[in-house]
DNA sequence: GCATGATCACACTC
DNA sequence: CGAGTGTGATCATG
């Protein structure tokens, strides 16, 4: 109903309070603000991998933007389209977001603007702590991640806005390309020199959700073709440097070490259209030369992706050589394709086959090498919870009941009754509605995308409760509907038992909460000087570490508001001890440098606000990579000279960055 | 109701 | 710059 609207100013139909609102004018143009500093902190200060922007005083890089007077290039401004009453607000520099005023007791003051991304103006990302110029042509492990988390951080943002309407409709479904767009264009990219071989800082194994992904790293820098090509000297001397196999050509692969790979072109049997032939040029003229000079190519599989109908998942599989290629008629009545017979490079490890694994454990075909008990969770999750044993003869971890949630002792007093918000009873909460209270609890936005994704970390996210009216369907109450992903406990080398998915788990995703019984901070220390461990327990008052997992509002010409702010902003301490209560979570490890982190949840329930932990994935993570958060460090820690204090543990997480012990 | 097909709006390379 | 190359979301159809 609303496509086809294009870059039409007039708001669509069924949003006729915005349209009042949004008389849609450009008001002011947002000038960013100059770095006042030219020097970008080192990286030191933010310890876990992901610094903060600064966009305008880093290095100049004019490759991107052809701009020559840099020091001087304004950026053309975007327009924001905004109320006069906010503007104020961004005039003076706050926000509403410590005042209590403007969600609750007026809905027309949450903070409502149509946003239109305007091609020409320029940014500068050169500057992004990380990204250098030097990074931009040949990165490393840390700059492929904040590349690729500036990505997606872009994309969740632009996939709220959509989906809230706050966007220009029709300006783009395709938040994927918008954000690569976004992130190619402002030198958030990283290894743009293509090469033959492994890139620095792309694992085998590792996956992405969309091929722009592995544009802006380097792997494969095709947004839509199948082969990515290297020029030579000559014309005539190109080599494929990468093939994404999508399985659209049905190429089959008995073997997970084996490609048959089509070549691009031609028309096979699609409709009434022209069946024609394939053609040795473009990228098969460079398969073919690449199979006789034997050169690695990398291989990324493109499978489909289960739990979501029409989307795909990519998989770095290695570094392949090509054997053997032919040309044979298309079995369907097309024209001749071109094949090529691709083998994987010896002494790799395994990616796509331990997906292929994992299928045959799924369907039963195969059974788990290992397995103890096919659910831990004996049926209390709707998704069974493996346990695992590959590496010595423990049976099994010490005894515990398991639960999927919290436990509050009779006597414990929590925050103020809470009413859920009224939304119809059917419809379930629908982003951008400014009416629903839970929407505006989180300060207009709707916390999560489609797949249940979480788009920013938050102070304290608010999703629906038992007293709302939407029913369970509503997408505010991801934290709550249990697993999503076939989890296994397993029993690690050096760190006891630890946790995995067989699934793929895209970054954002629920994963799980912390469950057990909440204790005060009392009854902690009675367990420790009983001389219990606090090995089980989940406390919000340690000390975690900040870092960057947010988008960056200037990329999107939005102002950075307290809304943006990724420190935890608790109601009251939590303490959940999982020792003798709790779920897969209290068999999570630490390491210090994560793929999960932890996110502050409220909802109510029997009419009492309820404050959880619930986990999310801090980027993808590939199926059977361990599952592990920062567990942050205890308060009386903090002083330097502590680290022979004892009940120290030292850290086996094997990161660069690794502290080297935790409490 | 679920799988498949058609359509649409894109980005990047050459 | 325009042709070549599909992708990924969404909606219609079987």
């Amino acid at each position: 109903m609303e496509k086809g609207l294009g870059q039409n100013s007039v708001p669509p139909p069924g949003s006729i309070d915005k349209s009042q609102i949004l008389d849609i004018k450009p008001i002011r143009c947002l000038i960013p603000v100059f770095s006042k500093n030219p020097q970008a902190p080192s990286s030191g200060q933010y310890p876990s991998g992901f610094s903060p922007f600064f966009p305008f005083g880093g290095p100049h890089d004019s490759s991107t933007t052809g701009v020559k007077a840099r020091g001087r290039a304004m950026p053309t401004p975007i327009w924001s389209f905004r109320s006069p009453v906010e503007e104020d607000e961004d005039l003076n520099g706050n926000d509403g977001y410590s005042h209590k005023r403007d969600a609750r007791s007026n809905p027309s003051r949450v903070k409502l603007q149509k946003i239109k991304l305007n091609h020409n103006f320029q940014v500068d990302m050169s500057g992004l702590v990380g990204i250098g110029p030097a990074q931009k042509y040949d990165g490393n492990q840390e700059v492929v991640n904040i590349v690729l988390m500036s990505f997606d951080s872009l994309r969740r943002r632009l996939c709220q806005l959509v989906d809230a309407n706050e966007l220009n409709m029709g300006m783009f479904k395709r938040t994927d390309l918008k954000a690569g767009n976004i992130c190619l264009s402002r030198g958030i990219r990283t290894n743009a020199t293509k090469r033959v071989g492994s890139v620095p800082g792309v694992e085998i194994g590792d996956i992405f959700f969309f091929r722009m992904e592995m544009c802006v790293v380097g792997l494969h820098s095709q947004s839509m073709g199948g082969i990515d090509a290297i020029k030579g000297d000559h014309e005539d001397e190109t080599l494929a440097v990468s093939i994404v196999s999508s399985g659209e050509y049905d190429n089959e692969d008995e073997d997970g070490d084996v490609l048959i790979y089509t070549g691009q072109g031609g028309n096979f049997n699609k409709k009434e259209k022209h069946v024609s032939d394939q053609k040795l040029h473009r990228g098969n003229l460079a398969l073919d030369r690449s199979s006789r000079q034997h050169n690695e190519v990398r291989v990324i599989r493109g499978i489909k992706d289960t739990t979501s109908l029409g989307s795909k998942i990519y998989i770095y599989d290695g570094l392949y050589k090509i054997q053997d290629s032919w040309a044979e008629k298309d079995k369907e009545g097309g024209g001749n394709l071109f094949k090529y017979k691709l083998i994987k490079v010896p002494g790799q490890h395994s990616a796509f086959s331990v997906w292929k694994l994992i299928q045959k454990w799924k369907s039963g075909f195969l059974a788990r090498s290992g397995l103890i008990l096919p659910d831990l969770s004996s049926g209390a999750e709707s998704i069974p919870v493996s346990l695992v044993n590959e590496v010595d003869n423990v049976k099994s971890p010490a005894f515990f009941t398991y639960f999927q949630s919290l436990r509050h002792p009779k006597s414990f007093s929590l925050t103020q009754p809470s009413h859920g918000c009224s939304c119809n009873a059917k419809k379930a909460c629908v982003p951008g509605d400014l009416d629903c209270s839970c929407i505006q609890r989180n300060k207009g936005d709707f916390p999560y995308i489609i797949h249940g994704v979480l788009v920013n970390r938050k102070p304290l996210v608010h999703e629906c409760g038992p007293t709302c009216k939407c029913f369970p369907n509503c997408k505010n109450r991801v934290s709550q509907s249990g697993l999503k992903h076939q989890m296994e406990v397993f029993k690690t080398k050096d760190k006891g038992w630890g946790l995995r998915s067989w699934d793929p788990i895209r970054a954002g995703a629920f994963i799980c909460e912390y469950a057990g019984e909440v204790i005060d901070k009392a009854r902690l220390s009675q367990l420790i000087k009983e001389g219990d461990t606090d090995e089980y327990v989940f406390d919000t008052t340690r000390v975690y570490e900040s870092f960057k997992w947010n988008y960056e509002p200037k990329l999107l010409g939005e102002v950075r508001t307290n809304k943006s702010s990724e420190d935890y902003a608790m109601p009251h301490p939590l303490i959940i001890n999982a020792k003798n209560v709790g779920n897969v979570a209290r068999f999570m490890n630490h390491s210090c440098s994560p793929n999960v982190f932890w996110q502050p949840v409220l909802y109510e329930e029997n009419n009492q606000s309820f404050l959880h932990v619930a986990f999310f994935a801090l980027r993808h993570i590939p199926p059977m990579q361990e599952l592990t958060y920062d567990y942050g460090t205890d308060r009386s820690d903090n002083a330097e000279g502590s680290s022979a204090r004892k009940g120290r543990k030292k850290c086996f997480c094997g990161s660069v960055k690794c502290r080297g012990s935790f409490t």
